[in-house]
DNA sequence: ATATTATTTTATCCTTTGGTCAAATATTTG
DNA sequence: CAAATATTTGACCAAAGGATAAAATAATAT
């Protein structure tokens, strides 16, 4: 039997507040709860980044937050709700570098900026970039609804922008698709497979020489690949 | 479906270093024995690639090779032994297509069956790649010796192999490190975000038509990127 | 300060899980 | 065939892990 589906990813409710719901401060959170969430939070991405799931422990995850796992509890009441916030949490930047490719500009400038983003982002938040990795890898258990919905229509709207390119002669015709998924597999790379990295060149992102030389690496190949026409 | 078939049981030293190879088949192994064997890592790999090392459960993957856990704990004596055995398996077909880099050859005939290889790994063993991404993205807690020495080695030789196609002129003057690592992410991604893919296009590498334009469109890009100088 | 509410901890429960054992059941060998 | 060997399984076990209860300790409000 499927003894591992968690159930509740049934809540459908919950895609539209994944989504478009940041940090919502409601009435009076205070300071301290704040604090505490959000240590747990970063806590939380550091041990799910490092073992899934289903592999990171609550003790773990509240030693790493410096409390006891029933505190932790106490602002999470599950260790479902836990990751789906962190899911959450990661979805929202992840996402939001795309949804900003503007058909105005010159996709020279445009997937420039996107690919210097999505960079960024790996320097920033690497564990945050694993965590989603590892629940794609493992086969989206809980965030299939919220790709299969939000993510393909914001994909698929970007996609026009970038045929609109090409139909304008501005950039070579390559599939879209294909386009948008060599960025983002590129630009994770750098995170998600961070020591492979390391272990060949001795170097990462945090490392300003390093970050430049891939973000000029990138770009070039990538744009050469599809600007001209 | 079964079709992580690995019949490749390597002999080879890989990990023989790192550590000490368990049960070892030397010569006489009964068929009976090889048959669960492959059952065993074929199931284990399965249910790795979902749930990585720690999330993993011997009974789940017990279940999956049909039969009891004791039988399992038979043929591989630990937990650690299994997922040694499993990784000891991907790490050679993964790398095989690499060290076949000829720098006689034409970096366009070279680099471009390179990039068919590593797609056509991912449309044959994507759950052993997910496998593989899930120890890298951990930190390779395992696999971090072998990336040290023989991964580094062996990129090292085919990154000169890649000066020596720059410097004839043959291909335009990028750092051979990020583009081998360029060609993994690219061709790695359809296979570890295949969820993600099929959210987006509803498509996978085992349709034919599919597969076959990924593969066009992901050689086009990168082999404009990289031939022009 | 006292009452009320919010936060934290200790002790505990129950299930899961990696692993062992010894007893079956096959399979091979002499 | 019987003896020896190889394979398989049911019954357990101790540790780990998610979760709860209730008591204890802050904080805040009246």
């Amino acid at each position: 039997m499927s003894t591992e589906q968690m159930k509740l990813v049934s809540n459908s409710s919950l895609l539209a507040e994944v989504v478009p719901s940041g940090q919502r401060q409601n009435r009076g959170e205070s300071r301290i709860q704040a604090r505490n969430r959000e240590k747990i939070l970063s806590a939380a991405t550091d041990i799910f980044s490092l073992y899934g799931f289903r592999g990171a422990t609550l003790d773990q995850i509240a030693e790493r937050a410096q409390m006891s796992k029933p505190n932790l509890l106490y602002y999470f009441s599950s260790k479902e709700e836990l990751y789906l916030a962190v899911l959450r949490n990661i979805l929202e930047i992840w996402l939001q570098p795309l949804k900003e490719l503007d058909e105005k500009q010159s996709p020279e400038h445009e997937l420039g900026a996107y690919i210097d983003q999505k960079i960024e982002f790996s320097r920033l938040y690497p564990m945050a970039s694993r965590v989603f990795a590892n629940e794609i890898a493992a086969g989206a258990p809980i965030l299939k609804p919220v790709l299969d919905t939000y993510l393909r229509d914001v994909v698929k709207k970007k996609a026009k922008v970038i045929r609109k390119w090409i139909k304008r002669g501005e950039m070579a015709d390559v599939d879209p698709y294909h386009l948008i998924m060599m960025i983002w597999a590129v630009t994770q790379h750098y995170a998600d497979f961070a020591v492979q990295v390391d272990s060949l060149l001795g170097k990462n992102l945090d490392e300003q020489r390093f970050y430049n030389q891939t973000r000029k690496n990138i770009k070039r190949i990538i744009m050469r690949g599809v600007l001209e026409n």
